[in-house]
DNA sequence: TAGTATTCCTATCGAATTACTAGGGAACTG
DNA sequence: CAGTTCCCTAGTAATTCGATAGGAATACTA
C-alpha cells in the first residue's frame, strides 16, 4: 500500500502555499527549495493542481502560484486525487470495480473497509490543519499511540 | 494510495489455500485458474510466501502448495508484508523514516495515523475471515455504508 | 513603447520499478 | 525411469521518477 511521490510532492507543495496565506503566490522554485522536492517534476505537478482548479497560476516577473480557494476548504484527500488519481485502488482499478470469486469474494468489502478508514482521516483533515500544525483530535489520539509507531 | 497486483494475487492465493483446508494441498496451476492469475507470475509470488514462512511447498506429482500455520492465524497484512514489502509507504519508505521540514511537519503524524488505520483493519482480519466470509463485525460496519461504496 | 528578465508551460529522454513471459533444471511419485 | 510439479534465471513491455531544453506569456525598466 503504497503512497506515490507524486501524491507526497503535492500535498507539501499545497500546504506550503496554504502556510503563505491564502492570497499570497509562490513561485515553483520557491517550494521545490523548501521542501527539497526536484524542480521540474514539482512544474509538472502543479500545473496538474492548476487543471484541477485547486490552486491559480501567473506568469511574468511577479508571477508564482497560489490556492484558489480558502485553505480550510481544502481536505488532503483532494489534493491526492487531483494529483494522483483515486484515493486508493487496487491494481490500478476503483475497489467498487473490482470482481472477486470464489472464496476470494470478502475480500471486494474488505478494500471497501479500508478505503472508508482512509478517507474517514484524509476526507477530514484539510490543508489549514496541516499547515497550523493543528490536526483534529481524531486524528490526533492515533498518531499518539506508541504501538502506532513501530515498525512492522 | 495503491495496493499492487503482487498483493492482491498474493492475498488471492492464501485465501485460496485456506479455503481448501489447514493440511490440503493446491498446484500452482489450479489457484491461478480458480483466481485467474497469471501462473508463472504467481509462482514468483509463492515463492515469497514460501521463503516467508507462510506456506510451504512440495515437488513432484503429488505436490503443492500448504499453509504453514492454522488460517486463522495469518493475518491479511502478514501477507502483504511478505509478498509486497512494508503494508504503507510513502515514496517507497516507511512512515517513521520520513523526514519533513517547515510547515509540512504535521504530515508525518497524518501518515502515522493513516497507517494505524489501515494496520486496525488488516491486521485483525485473517485468513480464515475471508475463507469464511465472515468479517469481523468492526469492519463490516464500515463496508455496510452505502457512502463507502460511492466513487469519490 | 521597446527590450529584457523572470516565470510558467510543454515535450522529450534515461534510469528504475512493476507486471508479466519463457525455458530449463531440480525434486518427488508411481 | 517417466511424468509431474516446484523452482530459478533471464528477458520484455509499460509505467513512474526525475532531469534537461527550449518556447510562450507576463511584468518591470529605460
Amino acid at each position: 500500500m503504497r503512497i506515490s511521490a507524486r501524491a507526497d510532492y503535492a500535498v507539501r507543495a499545497a500546504v506550503e502555499l496554504a502556510a503563505a496565506g491564502d492570497e499570497a503566490s509562490l513561485k515553483a522554485e520557491a517550494i521545490a527549495a523548501a521542501q527539497g522536492i526536484p524542480h521540474k517534476f514539482l512544474e509538472g505537478i502543479l500545473g496538474d493542481l492548476r487543471r484541477g482548479g485547486l490552486v491559480v497560476s501567473q506568469r511574468g516577473g511577479k508571477g508564482g502560484y497560489r490556492l484558489a480557494r480558502p485553505a480550510d476548504s481544502i481536505a488532503i484527500a483532494d489534493v491526492i486525487r487531483v494529483a494522483d488519481g483515486p484515493l486508493v485502488s487496487v491494481r490500478g482499478v476503483r475497489p467498487p470495480e473490482l470482481s472477486y470469486c470464489g472464496p476470494a469474494e470478502s475480500l471486494l468489502p474488505l478494500w471497501i473497509a479500508v478505503r472508508a478508514n482512509v478517507r474517514k482521516i484524509l476526507g477530514e483533515v484539510t490543508l489549514a490543519h496541516v499547515a497550523a500544525a493543528k490536526l483534529p483530535d481524531e486524528v490526533l489520539s492515533l498518531a499518539e499511540d506508541p504501538e502506532a509507531w513501530t515498525n512492522p
